[in-house]
DNA sequence: ATGTTTTTGATTGAATATGAATGTTTTTGG
DNA sequence: CCAAAAACATTCATATTCAATCAAAAACAT
């Protein structure tokens, strides 16, 4: 057997289970548990898994989301000028959906002062929005325990009552294969809709989204603009830039 | 199954339920109780849950300072002492309708716990409802800058998906003749018509708020309860009783 | 064919994960 | 308040997995 048949192998294993054991990949594939090691060791390289100790899983498979305290530390920076880059694309007068999530928190303080109307499911985006003398709406709905998002029917509901011009979204994962993705469906859905009733619609993501997967997909990549820095691998910006928008800021 | 999988599976279950038994894990997992201390050692430095005694739970974290107008409310022990006698008034598996305002925020710490579900136009209602392990619900609209309050189209909409057990109003004013009233028109709107929708509305105030009219009345005074405290003059309260009732909690 | 490079599998000590045993702390129930 | 019970942290021995190394085998080039 090939090496590339091989390393094939073991990734069509992981997308059926997610996670293997070394056992498996051995007895599957016939080779020395060196052998194997040595592949996982590449295919880890070039970002096609995650090691643990004892076999492989997929790139994060992101089945709980980081909570709030978590998230608040990471990457911060980097958000902070992917929020910026977005804030230079609000115009005078926009009517914007701004979704939950740290990603779009940042965005607010650049928003300071724009006579512009801002209608967001997150909780803790209202108390920035007023901060920062917006008029603010907000979505009804469940407030989700996690991510303090408001979600559901009622969310589903008031968003019919409005249209956007512009719709800033944050995701966990943007890959070519499977576009925008997110943990939690519901929070999916209040995204894709958001989406929808929005003339444009962009998403911030920083690097370590790219080429992560989370469970629910709320949108295809041309469908929006991608914000990111300049953090993300040139390769992955060029193979994006086939069917998609992106906005690049210097980190 | 590997340590990795095993974390995945505590995150997941944890997910479900918010606090799980050490006892639960080890029979899922089937891995040893030192095993799953270990797990859970980890998992909490990682910020992705809270270990209390005999399991873990969610970790949560106060998001939404008060701000310091809420900081110094007026009368307040007094108006956590009304708060107190409405919750006895609460029930387990009530839909309540739980107004903006200072003198309703007080109540929420004595729900704590309890199997109710809530809805709300208060922003600052919202973080302390999930602190209080509550399954919050809020209605959509306008954020109000001064009151923090939701209003407007969006929550008239929102409120009309929703039937309520009890309904628990703030009020600026309390009068024979014009009843309940409070000073923004959009905000009683809202109260009026979570009364409407509501099996029963109690209305808390403290002394300072009888005899008081303010510029817009929400309801008049035999659709509601009123919860007080006896610093209210012997004379009004009799007054009140004539078509009124009324609850009094000694101060 | 012969030397070179690449791939492979086996071996080793090091690192990590595990379960049982121990004594300590916290909770519970009288 | 005390004592029993439950939950806990700590330690240790064992078992598993890992990274590094090396020599044999295969693929390749000239």
């Amino acid at each position: 057997m090939l090496t590339f048949e091989r390393q094939e192998l073991i990734l069509s294993m992981l997308k059926e289970q997610q996670t293997i054991k070394m056992q498996e990949i051995v007895d599957e594939t016939g080779a020395s548990e060196s052998t194997i090691r040595r592949d996982l060791k590449e295919l880890e390289q070039s970002n096609k898994l995650k090691r643990i100790h004892g076999g492989a899983t997929l790139f994060q498979k992101k089945l709980v989301e980081p909570t709030i305290a978590e998230k608040t530390v990471k990457n911060r920076h980097e958000k902070r000028l992917i929020a910026q880059k977005a804030a230079e694309l609000i115009e005078e007068g926009d009517c914007l959906f701004l979704d939950a999530g740290t990603s779009t928190v940042e965005l607010i303080p650049f928003l300071k002062g724009k006579n512009i109307v801002v209608v967001t499911n997150g909780l803790t985006n209202i108390s920035e929005l007023l901060e920062a003398e917006i008029e603010t709406h907000v979505v009804g709905g469940y407030v989700k325990k996690g991510t303090r998002a408001f979600v559901g029917r009622g969310a589903i509901q008031s968003l019919e009552g409005y249209r956007f011009d512009k719709a800033i979204i944050g995701a966990n994962g943007i890959s070519i294969q499977d576009g925008c993705t997110t943990p939690d469906p519901e929070e999916a859905f209040i995204k894709e809709l958001a989406i929808k009733r929005s003339s444009q619609s962009y998403v911030l993501a920083d690097h370590t989204k790219f080429g992560e997967i989370s469970f629910s997909k709320f949108a295809d990549l041309n469908e929006v603009t991608i914000i990111t820095s300049n953090q993300v691998e040139e390769d992955m910006i060029e193979q994006l830039l086939r069917n998609t928008k992106v906005e690049v800021t210097p980190a």
